[in-house]
DNA sequence: AACTATTTATAAGA
DNA sequence: TTCTTATAAATAGTT
């Protein structure tokens, strides 16, 4: 939207990409903000970077908006439901060690362990992106 | 931003309010999915309009989205004093959080990304990774 | 961080 | 609601 047009795909330098996600992650909470005071409305974003980072906005508080989601899009029956905030206590751990043990396996098929179960398509996958990563390490080495 | 410029308050006249809200909102969730698919981001917005309605958008699942979130502001929004249990299991929290995040920068380095604050050493100890995991890679596929 | 040439979003009108 | 269009706003690439 600026000296040109980009198409919508991931951008590949992961500079521009940052610079890219500062610029527009403020754009798109201004234009948050704005639509709950013109329209009277009631809106909750989350956003996480690449890099994990969290950034979110409310009108009310984060917890209202989830509830107020989970009453609209989970089945209408209040009655039955169990704590949604017990529910998210035992869950939280449990979803962190799926993150590490996905991040982990990721890391030792990158490093050539662990080869056995994967396809044919995985390793040309894995090998494609190694050999990226290489080109892109050894540039920066000079 | 548009025939005339318009300060950002709530709209008195309610149809021209709910015609801007059909509007704006498409721009918004519009806005939304560009930032997670430019800056590979991951995204949950929620918006009810002043009549009650849902309008929602993810990049994965919201469910995932929420309880990613809470994951991160849990030990900052925790008002009173935590018992010793959730002690722990917050200690727990904040390692595997750690964790993910420390695996989460060595993928992302292993791809080529963020290298601007490695030092020549690393670069050096990354790039001889690298090519021993492509050569295992490039074997195991024959 | 700032700067601009362009693209996009959108307010009002039909 | 949908389309049109003049203008405001956002932003991609550059400095």
């Amino acid at each position: 939207m600026a000296r040109e047009k980009i198409k919508i795909r991931k951008i590949d330098n992961a500079t521009a990409r940052q610079v890219t996600f500062s610029k527009r992650r403020r754009g798109l909470f201004k234009k948050a903000e704005e639509l709950a005071i013109l329209c009277d409305a009631d809106v909750g974003l989350i956003v996480f970077s690449a890099t994990a980072k969290l950034f979110d906005f409310s009108t009310s508080s984060m917890k209202e908006i989830i509830d107020r989601y989970n009453m609209h899009s989970k089945n209408l029956t209040a009655g039955d439901l169990p704590s949604l905030d017990l529910q998210l206590e035992n869950g939280n751990l449990t979803i962190l060690r799926k993150q590490v043990s996905e991040a982990t396996r990721q890391l030792r098929n990158m490093r050539g362990e662990d080869l056995n179960g994967l396809t044919i398509q995985e390793l040309q996958q894995l090998e494609k992106t190694l050999e990226t990563g290489l080109s892109r390490v050894m540039q920066k080495k000079g």
